[in-house]
DNA sequence: TTGTATTTGTTCGTATGTATC
DNA sequence: GGATACATACGAACAAATACA
């Protein structure tokens, strides 16, 4: 007979348990208070320290509030994708990932968030996009960080337009963190005024696949336009694995 | 002129800030242990019970783990997907997330992880999808726990054979948080025998079109299997946002 | 193997600034 | 403005756990 290795489970840990459970079962609804402090020591028959230390894991995860003075002790919130973004950022900046799989990872939720969007999309979400590549048109002149934004807005226009939280999340995340490894460079290209004008009409051809309805079209020329814009910055090496997402 | 309201940032949050970024820019490497808390409390400037504080934070976000007694103080440990997991869990248990987000999420990576797959495997990784197309086979006697264990190392070793870790760890995770949300219904199905062999048949098909490398195919049918398998589960209303990667 | 020193886990008391009534 | 109750933060104290001689 092998025996499991136990490991201790703290006092806060247990105060956590319950109360992120009674959270998320609605028990605790989002508005609602907790008990103060000195009241919750008391439930839980622990001392202060360990209910702070509690509410601070809670408040960390996002889904209590805690305001200094408030007679009315901390306030439940409304669960929200906060705490996944955290967790895809440090996975994302970890440097165990090199840029070719974060490129790759990128064309492959852009091409399928352009698929989608070009079927779900309602009209609203579809001017949204036309309002932001007019921004990327005028901002062609105003310099990279305007250009920049407005690309932002497109994409985030499009994640926004499949109805679909993980795509937006996880797109928001792996763009941001693509950018910050290889800003400086785009910056610093000796023509970056050639790449906004070749960017801005790889965009162009995305919307009006987007506009007509063709998915797959759109797809394929997402991916295409994500290769061409970042491939050069790709080691040689690590190319060929973005190839197969060009057919 | 108009100012934006101002929060208050507690001493905690700033020791979490200080010792996140070591962490993440690789100044503390996993398995490198952090100076005691009363070090800290000296180098930071702060109470005891703050520092505390701020390791249970990053303790329960998995950056380091602390044990009673250990005079190195508390370890770095290497960044793993348990905190996105658990958020994504949290979030779907809350409803903030739904099924059908989750199905698509997990359509979209798998069809692309296959579509790479087939184009970037390699013969032993190509043998370890026919090793766990063999163990499904027999599983399928077995009963569903075990076709399910066999099903998992499938689609894990198509993952891997893309060579991308976030491919492997995002499907991982939306594939355990789907499975957690509806393993009870597909253990109480009438006819699981049925469903298993359905799903052995879907899974062969895509096998032979990752064996002769045509991507485009392998990606089709993952779609189309995973929608066959789960759409029953998805509320009908919400069915539609999966059609469109079916194409 | 057995201490011994040090550390973490936890509690408690106190001081201070803050939000609500 | 004042009273009250609260969260924030500090630090001392003790128990339990750990590493190391």
């Amino acid at each position: 007979m092998r025996f499991d290795r136990v490991s201790p489970v703290r006092a806060y840990e247990r105060v956590v348990e319950q109360i992120e459970e009674a959270v998320l079962c609605g028990r605790l609804r989002p508005g609602e208070h907790l008990p103060s402090e000195r009241d919750l020591m008391v439930q839980f028959g622990v001392g202060r320290s360990t209910v702070r230390e509690a509410l601070r894991v809670l408040q960390s995860n996002g889904l209590v509030r805690s305001r200094a003075g408030d007679p009315r002790g901390a306030q439940v919130q409304a669960v929200s994708p906060g705490a996944l973004q955290k967790s895809m950022t440090m996975l994302a900046r970890a440097d165990t990932l090199g840029l070719a799989e974060l490129v790759q990872f990128r064309m492959l939720l852009e091409g399928s968030a352009n698929q989608l969007a070009a079927r779900l999309r309602t009209p609203e979400q579809l001017a949204e996009m036309d309002t932001a590549m007019d921004v990327m048109r005028t901002a062609v002149d105003e310099g990279y960080a305007e250009f920049s934004r407005a690309d932002v807005a497109f994409h985030e226009a499009v994640a926004r337009a499949t109805g679909n939280t993980l795509i937006q999340i996880c797109g928001t995340v792996v763009r941001d963190v693509v950018l910050g490894l290889i800003e400086d460079k785009i910056v610093n290209a000796p023509d970056s005024r050639a790449l906004m004008l070749t960017s801005l009409e790889h965009h162009s051809r995305v919307l009006e696949a987007v506009r007509d309805g063709d998915g797959e079209l759109a797809a394929r020329l997402a991916r295409r336009s994500l290769y061409d814009y970042y491939a050069e910055y790709v080691p040689e090496d690590e190319r060929a694995m973005l190839l197969p997402l060009l057919d």
